[in-house]
DNA sequence: CGCTGCCAGATCGTACATTGTTTGTAGAAA
DNA sequence: TTTCTACAAACAATGTACGATCTGGCAGCG
């Protein structure tokens, strides 16, 4: 198990840290969690005096985190009323991973052109820890099929690319982390994980961009079907 | 002339105005102009206090500014020593340039398919304004070409993707003001933009996103050899 | 020559004043 | 009675001021 806790998710080497404020999760941080992790809903309103209590710390360092925050897109602000949680609803989701789908073969394809046996022996392993895991920890898979995908891309040239990458992929993981998969959806997965690696052994570059291409696709078609079917649950 | 005043450079529709502090020029503006026109330096320190004392201001909103230019991946920060000025280099401008080839192709396919006659009027117009201009004013050109491009993406339903474009497009279009075109690259862009609006017309979107491909790339090419040159000209 | 402690400068956090917005209420008109 | 308006009071964002804490450099000392 310590094996695994090894494959926490973490952002590629060389994405900012960007500054904590002071102490070990900043406020920043915290905030960021609660709405992406949807502990604080949809358009609902950011109080700074309120967060300042909620947290122990005065007014200030809240303010600032909610810039930092309105800078990469996760509150929206309006002169002079204040911050909102900016919905993370289908069309931000739909929005990101077809963002993913443009970028993630380009990333894929130098990865190709670039892995050692290293890397394979890395992507094979992880890929060994998630057939065993088969779906079973549903957390445990998602932190191991982000580390799959980190192996590729955490080198790559390009950091705000990759940077990109990790911001989308943050939003996504949160976003199905309620989720299960299908049994569709599994099955893919696993086949394509597996394809992609032959691909690499092989050296298939346009073989491997056109997989994650679709590898990425389908993936975010399951995550707006759940949102979807979500949805349909609540209004019903 | 009046006409042409229309074209001055301005966000697709429904990019966030992000809400300015209070009047007219925010001082996030302000500071983000600076940057990005290279009045402030790479890696220069951004001291609060001398901030604010320059802007009329006290330190608070300055503060703030550079919190959200930091989620915007303007400046960088460590902790308890305050902000920098995140350089503005050939990698980084080679980063965005990479990111437009992949995604501008995917907008204009969805444009060719979407375009109206009214669409094609206003591109054709456009690209008459440029002709007529012809480099003679090349901040004009500017303008007239992000004004030709706008057209093309300013409807688009994946708005994070126009975002994203249209904050790429700013910096280009900042580093590149002090260029001039090399007459290559002006023959280049009056054959592409010509040949663009021929496909556009013909519903040709394959054709067009391969053909904006090569356009983003050239032009980002064009870009990093300006500024090699001008590099190679400072260390000569 | 290197180490230590002090000091200047800047960041970070707290408290407070100001300004703008929202809300609730009272009163007048329908 | 109901509804619309005017006004006031609560509320919250924005701006100012200041103290605490951290960093880096420099002088003095070993």
């Amino acid at each position: 198990m310590a094996e695994i806790s090894a494959f926490k998710a973490k952002p590629p080497v060389g994405t900012d840290p960007l500054g904590a404020s002071s102490e070990g999760a900043s406020l920043y941080e915290l905030i960021r969690e609660d709405i992406i992790e949807g502990r604080l809903a949809a358009n609902e309103r950011l109080v700074v005096a309120d967060l300042a209590r909620q947290h122990g710390t005065s007014t200030n360092p809240v303010r600032e985190a909610l810039q930092l925050l309105r800078g990469e897109g996760f509150v929206t602000f309006v002169p002079n009323r204040g911050a909102r949680v900016r919905p993370i609803d289908q069309d931000f989701v739909r929005d990101i991973y077809e963002i993913g789908v443009l970028i993630e073969p380009a990333l894929t394809r130098w990865f190709v052109n670039m892995a050692t046996a290293e890397d394979i022996a890395e992507l094979e392993r992880i890929q060994g820890l998630i057939e065993e895991n088969n779906f079973a920890d549903t957390l445990l898979h998602s932190e191991l099929d982000t580390a799959f995908h980190t192996v590729m891309y955490q080198r790559h040239y390009n950091r705000h690319a990759a940077e990109l990458w990790w911001k989308h992929r943050e939003v996504l993981r949160a976003v199905s982390r309620r989720f299960n998969f299908t049994l569709a959806r599994r099955a893919a997965i696993m086949r394509e994980h597996r394809e992609l690696i032959a691909h690499v052994k092989a050296g298939k570059a346009d073989e491997a961009a056109e997989l994650i291409a679709r590898h990425v696709e389908g993936s975010g078609r399951h995550i707006l079907e759940h949102m979807r079917a979500r949805n349909a649950a609540r209004a019903g």
